[in-house]
Formats: structure tokens, sequence, C-alpha cells
DNA sequence: GAGGTTCCTTGATCCTGATCAACGCGTCAA
DNA sequence: TTGACGCGTTGATCAGGATCAAGGAACCTC
């Protein structure tokens, strides 16, 4: 769990792994240099973190910033009286952070066991001011963050119920990587499991639980989809479901 | 309308302003070197556009980016129907383009009469590269635009139609520059102008035309607002308004 | 195996905001 | 002057999704 205190080699055989989590930062550990990588592998530390787990707390100052390397994570906000909304959904390889400013506005919380690989603030923040590929790198992710958040704008303000609910199958079908598929496909069906509770759908699709769980019955019954133990999904024909998100 | 083609000056006495549009491109200008500089001023252009002038189209390949002088430009997504959801208002000095994707998912049209500084596309994108600072900044911008689409999102999701349009005004006294408020304010009193129709409130906020117009009714009626000749609005006790957005 | 808890579904009813419709007002052109 | 048009308001009615309520299934712990 804790930092290998280890010189950088040389002749490491595979200099662009971080040397903590043994994996390459996608998006980060690409765009910086042998000395530079070296360091963040010395502050990073690979950990292992069970559903539910507050990465980021609005309002709270933020100390430190993960790479995702597994599992999903969801951005919310607040009202003071307790409504609250999921604004984004991460997935690996994504950077969980809001760089340059001291806090976050939002909470970042683990929604499945997930694997991270985290370093402090302060150190990736004066990485970006010696690398501007690194920068780069996180542009052109936040630019990929403010497409997803507005796609989720017009779901929200402009969709009905069942689009909302059959844009995010869809979404997760998108996200869900070739040959983490569920298995015994017939031709070319595809399948999932979901990553959210119905709780949490209704949160990202600013529904309630009740409406996520009549849709997902309805779209069962016009067979677009099967449900399987809740979580599982199958979809006999993608164009099918496609048809149903309004866009 | 078209370029100056000046050569650059050397001891030009405000060399960090833009020869084109004589005015400084807050967030582009002030990160470039002088010959950048010169060289975006050459191919720079001011352009005054009038209400519903589209600047960036869905689908379109886009050629030009532009940095907002003065006026509102509101960027938009429709559904094949013709649903239609606006996602993200703009104001001086704010940047207008989406770098690194050939096309626009969205249409970036001016709400009131606009002052725009114009510049080729590719030219910005090879100035990003060589320029690091130029970068920062509009990841900054990209960081914010993130933000006010998360806040957006919280909105759309979770708030009643009072409170959307309570936040949408709050929203709007915010960006009222001061000294460009409406005079004749007694003690405090906030005033501003709305740049946006009925039809586009709606638009922003999820909501029809008629929900909007009868919850600035109601917001009037309960002494929160007073609204003259449609578009003014003023506001006699802005805690007041604050306390009607639900955060 | 009893009871608790979490997660999900389903039914009945309610209510907020959408829809349909009419009208007022200002502007512009014929 | 007249009518057309854009913009906004208001009223009547409707309906989609929220709310309230109950219960089932899976999984704990004791």
């Amino acid at each position: 769990m804790k930092v290998l205190k280890r010189a950088p080699l040389e002749n490491d055989p595979v200099p662009d792994l971080c040397r903590a989590c043994k994996a390459r930062h996608r998006g980060i550990c690409g765009a910086l240099d042998a000395d530079q990588l070296a360091e963040l592998s010395r502050r990073s530390h690979k950990q292992v973190v069970e559903a539910g787990k507050t990465l980021l707390d609005a309002e709270e100052p933020t100390t430190s910033y993960s790479n995702i390397l597994a599992g999903v994570v969801k951005l919310s906000k607040m009202l003071p009286d307790g409504r609250q909304q999921i604004v984004g959904l991460q997935f690996a390889p994504d950077f969980v952070g809001r760089p340059f400013s001291p806090e976050s506005s939002l909470k970042a919380e683990a929604v499945t066991a997930t694997v991270l690989c985290t370093f402090p603030r302060n150190l990736l923040e004066r990485m970006i001011e010696q690398s501007s590929g690194l920068e780069h790198r996180l542009y052109l992710q936040a630019l990929a963050e403010l497409d997803d958040a507005r796609d989720l704008l017009l779901t929200l303000g402009r969709k009905t119920a069942r689009e909302r609910v059959a844009t995010f199958l869809l979404m997760i079908a998108r996200h869900t990587p070739k040959g983490e598929e569920l298995e015994g496909e017939a031709e070319s069906e595809a399948g999932f499991d979901l990553p959210l509770t119905r709780a949490e759908i209704a949160d990202f699709l600013g529904l309630t639980i009740e409406t996520v769980s009549r849709q997902l019955t309805k779209l069962k019954s016009s067979g677009v989809i099967r449900v399987e133990q809740n979580r599982r999904i199958r979809v006999p024909d993608m164009e099918l479901l496609a048809a149903e998100t309004g866009d």
C-alpha cells in the first residue's frame, strides 16, 4: 500500500511505468520525462478502495490526486437540503482531481471497488509547470469531461425518463471494455453489468429510484433489454436501444 | 472588418494589445510573446455581429475561433426532433471554440449584439504547440466552463422551476459588470438587463416559456424582484434572491 | 432461523410543470 | 389604418414523474 522507495534505474526495462502501481498512468506518465516519472513513482502509491470511499470532498482542501486504474468513480454535488446530483462518472484511466483550485466544489467517490494510483497535489501542480506535455494531457481530459457534461445537460434538460435511462444504459455499454463483456452471447448480443445502484442511476439522471426502476421494467417488457439479477443487462440489439435515447 | 496588415513594432506602447481589435485578448494575448502576438494580430479581425449570428455550428467543420470582447454567446445542443438545450453561456473575455476537435458538437450563437475578435483555427492550434502559456490559459477556461456546466447539471437535475429561475437571475446579476448596472438604485439595490428572451431562458433551464414567465411573475409578487419592460430586472435585496436558489 | 439491512419493484395517489389556447402589446410594412 | 409578426402573459387542462406506501429477495449477524 505504501510507496516503493526505489531509486530510478537508468536501464529500467519498462521506463514508462509508474513504479508504485506498476501501470502506465495513461494520460499522465506518458507526458513525463524519465526524471519526472521517477519522482512521481516515488511519491505515488497504489491503493485498492472499496465502494463508497470518498476520494475528494466538497469544501475540503484537496491534498492528493489520483489516476483510476480500474473501477468507477462518481462526481457529485449536493444542495444544502440533501438533494443530490451526480455530475460525472469517471473510468480508467481518468485523472481524478481539479487542478488549480485549493478545494473541489464536488465530491468524488468510488462507486465500485476501485484501484487507484494516488500522488500529492502539489507535486502534480509543480510538474504541470515543468512539463507542458502533462498539462496538454490534462487539458484534453478536461475538454472530454466538458463534452460529457454537456451531453448530460441535454439529457437532464430535455429528455423523458425513458430516454434518460436508455441513454445511461448505452453510455455504460460503451464504457464496458471489449472482453469484459458477458459470456455466452448469441450473435452479437451485448451484455454488461451496471456499476451503479438504482439510487445512483437516479441521482445521475435527475430522477427518482422508482422511476428508474419502472423505466427499466418497461424497456424490459418492450424487449429492448433483458435484466438478470438486477445488475446484469443484456441488449439483444444495440440499435434498438440507441433508438430509445432520443438522439 | 478585415485585418490590419501592420508590421510588429518593437516600441509599440501597448505591446499586449491585439492590433486588429485594439483590445487585450484576456486569456489569450497575455500568454503570447511579441512575435506570436504580432502574427495573431495580423490574422485576426474584429467584427460586430448581431443577435442570432451563428459562430460555430454542430457537425460543421470549424475554421475559426473567437474571443468575446463584448456581448453574450450561447452554446446549445439539439435533439433530432428539435428539442433544444442551452449548455453554456459565454461572456467577455471568454474564448469561443473547441480546440483539438475538427468539429464542434454544439452550436455557438450570439445572443445579443456581440463584438468578437476572430482568428483562424489552425493558427491557434499551432500557437498552442509553441506556447505553453497559451495552453495554460485555455486549460483554465475549460476548467471554469466545466465548473459552470456542473453547476447547471445540479440545477437541471434537482431544482424546482422557481429555484432554476432564481439561480439564472443570480447568475446574470453576477455577470453584469459593476458600472453597467442600472442607474438610480436606492441603497444597494441591484439592477440588470436580461440578455436572453424567455424562450432562451427556458432552453437554458430545461423549462418551457410559460413556466419561466409564471415563475418570474411569482418572484415579482413575492417582492424578490421587480420587472420593468420585460427585460429589465431589479433586485431590492440580493440575499432574498439568493435564498430562492436552493443552494 | 429470526431479525435486520440493503436493494429493488410495484401500486395508488398527488402535484409540478407541460400543453393547449387566447390575448395584450409594440413594431414594422403595406 | 390594418394586419402580420415577435414576444410575453395568463388561464384551463393534462400528464409525466414524484411521493407515499407496501412488500419481495438477497445477504448479513446473532
